[in-house]
DNA sequence: CCCGTACGCCTTTTT
DNA sequence: GGCGTACGGG
């Protein structure tokens, strides 16, 4: 870690007996600061007392555990509590929820949520909100408001929460919606608060999530009495970079850009172009972190849109020619959502034992599991209002009503079901080698115009770190039978599992995921990729400012420590004026 | 209900 | 370049 002075307003934070806000940029030491702060408290607590730390998503909170365990001792760690929102929330419902509606609530997960919300018909909002009112279930996304709820009418439990919570601490707070921010203002009636925050670092905002503003930290300091301490010009994440100046240049859109070694640009002219390109920048910045003397570097491969990563990953995965130079696959992990795209999997596994059995209660199981993924599908579309929710749910009825057929020991005899169980009866006989049987099955939903998409999405199922376990169970099980028969259960079971520990770990090698998802993360090198005809780094439709899209772009390109690559197509409009 | 064709768009998203 | 949607014909 980067020595860390202390100078006259870090030590005013520290000292602060008050409510603080701290302001500041990427790499600007808020969280630092903070467990600074903490440290000096927690010596003096009382048993029973613990330091609140809370922040958005499970991903900031390891990185702020990982921050933690270099800052405080093992006795330390132990009394300080970092946590999501959600979990922070959930604590407490869980344990005066009563208080409520007379009787202890109950959760309902996300999983659960989606498939009811699919099925019901009506408003889901006011669904929701009936659901905890008089079912006493509550859904993930009413839990700020139901524990603000709780604080704001009892006096005594917020006295309490005071005296258990002598320091509560706010990760990123311009980020918080109206829900959270009215619990938090009821804690700190009670209790210390300090409030971290970055107004640049805006990327959710007005879009997925109601109630998240833009004058948060204004509503926040016409509320409340806080010292506020303004760290934007430090840095030491890359301190001797020409790194956050770059970003800073993208963000205000006025040039000109610094001529650096630290950021590079590099431009590609057609898209046959394209995947050599990409690769070399890959393989270009592993090789200038290495010479910088960064033995084993992490590299994150940054894009606007999930499709573009999983294009770029399959990129990755075989070599390619730049400049007659060869360049071999680069081994890398994605960051990548997992719903959809284990539902993709349990869809081919289940064509895979329909394949390998062909009995009808295989055949209808994967109509089944078709007509399932559909209809995740079609809730993803409606859910982040995006297109294509009308054509993944005539899909869903379609294969739905094929497999009621099925079930009839009725034959098919026109439409997309049908035309694929053509394709896989064209299918020669499967080999009992798991990898190659996956994607000749694979191949056939590609080649099926209406399963396009289950190819797609399942494209990630290779490259969880479960492939391996995945690949022997199958082969166990031809052994045994000759058959993939439980293949769909297995690859559910295999990917449910990942789903759990995933997270665990840290970042290695070269890691692919959304700018979006690389907030609050930091890497020794960063490449951003902007598509030809697709996810690209300015939006037309933020012209002429382009404001949150420069936003998105800062954020991508301070998450490196060292170096940054971004790689555009030639005709792409110029990043400053 | 299904298929073909012309046209337009091309983002993300925790728990 | 490639997919979703709208719309008209079978």
């Amino acid at each position: 870690m980067m020595a860390f002075t202390i100078c006259e307003k870090r030590q005013s934070v520290i000292d602060e007996q008050g409510h603080a806000l701290v302001i500041g940029g990427p790499g600007s030491g808020k969280t630092t600061l903070a467990l600074l702060k903490s440290k000096g408290i927690l010596d003096s607590l009382a048993k029973g007392q613990s330091i609140i730390f809370l922040s958005f998503s499970r991903a900031a909170v390891q990185q702020i555990l990982k921050r933690c365990r270099e800052i405080l001792n093992k006795e330390e760690m132990k009394r300080i509590d970092v946590r999501t929102y959600h979990s922070f929330c959930w604590d407490i419902l869980h344990c005066h929820g009563r208080l409520l509606g007379g009787r202890p609530l109950k959760m309902m997960a996300p999983s659960e949520e989606g498939i009811r919300r699919t099925q019901f018909d009506g408003d889901w909002t006011t669904e929701s909100k009936r659901l905890k009112d008089e079912d006493g279930i509550i859904c993930f996304d009413l839990f700020a408001a139901a524990t603000a709820e709780l604080f704001e009418g009892s006096s005594h439990l917020r006295i309490w929460m005071g005296r258990l919570f002598p320091l509560v601490i706010l990760d990123e707070f311009q980020d918080s919606d109206d829900d959270q921010w009215r619990f938090v203002q009821q804690l700190s009636a009670v209790t210390q608060t300090l409030f971290l925050a970055d107004t640049e670092q805006r990327i959710f905002e007005g879009s997925f999530r109601p109630g998240v503003r833009a004058d948060r930290l204004d509503i926040l300091k016409s509320a409340i009495v806080l010292r506020e301490v303004d760290l934007r010009d430090d840095n030491y994440r890359s301190a001797d970079s020409d790194i956050l100046a770059f970003a800073d240049c993208v963000l205000s859109g006025k040039g000109p850009l610094p001529n650096t070694k630290d950021v590079k640009r590099l431009s590609y002219d057609y898209k046959n172009q394209f995947s050599a390109t990409v690769h070399f920048a890959v393989a270009v910045t592993l090789h200038t972190l290495r010479k910088c003397g960064i033995d084993d570097p992490t590299v994150a491969v940054l894009a606007r849109s999930n499709d573009l990563v999983a294009e770029i990953s399959d990129i990755l995965e075989v070599p390619h020619s730049y400049n007659g130079k060869d360049l071999k696959p680069i081994p890398h992990d994605i960051v990548w959502d997992q719903e959809l795209s284990a539902s993709a999997g349990v869809a081919i596994a289940s064509a895979l034992e329909f394949v390998s059995l062909d009995t009808p209660v295989a055949r209808e199981a994967m109509h089944a599991k078709i007509e399932e993924y559909f209809l995740i599908k079609k809730d993803f579309c409606q859910r982040y209002g995006g297109r294509g929710a009308q054509t993944a749910g005539t899909k869903a009825a379609r294969f739905g009503k094929a497999k009621a057929k099925v079930a009839e020991g009725k034959d098919l005899t026109q439409g997309s079901p049908k035309t694929f169980e053509t394709a896989l009866s064209a299918i020669p006989a499967l080999t009992g080698d798991p990898v190659r049987d996956w994607k000749t099955v694979r191949a056939a939903f590609r080649a099926h115009d209406d399963l396009k998409a289950i190819f797609q999405d399942a494209r990630m199922v290779r490259l969880f770190r479960a492939s391996d376990t995945l690949a022997t169970a199958l082969a166990g099980r031809w052994m045994e039978r000759a058959t993939y028969e439980g293949a769909a259960r297995m690859i559910r079971s295999v990917l449910d599992q990942e789903k759990l520990i995933g997270l665990e770990r840290d970042p290695k090698g070269v890691s692919l995921m959304t700018l979006h998802k690389s907030k609050g993360k930091e890497f020794d090198g960063v490449v951003m990729i902007e598509g030809m005809y697709s996810s690209p780094f300015l939006l037309e439709r933020e012209a002429p400012d382009f404001a949150p899209s420069r936003r998105l772009l800062r954020v991508g390109i301070t998450r490196a420590r060292s170096f940054v690559l971004l790689v555009r197509p030639r005709t792409a409009s110029p990043l400053i004026d």
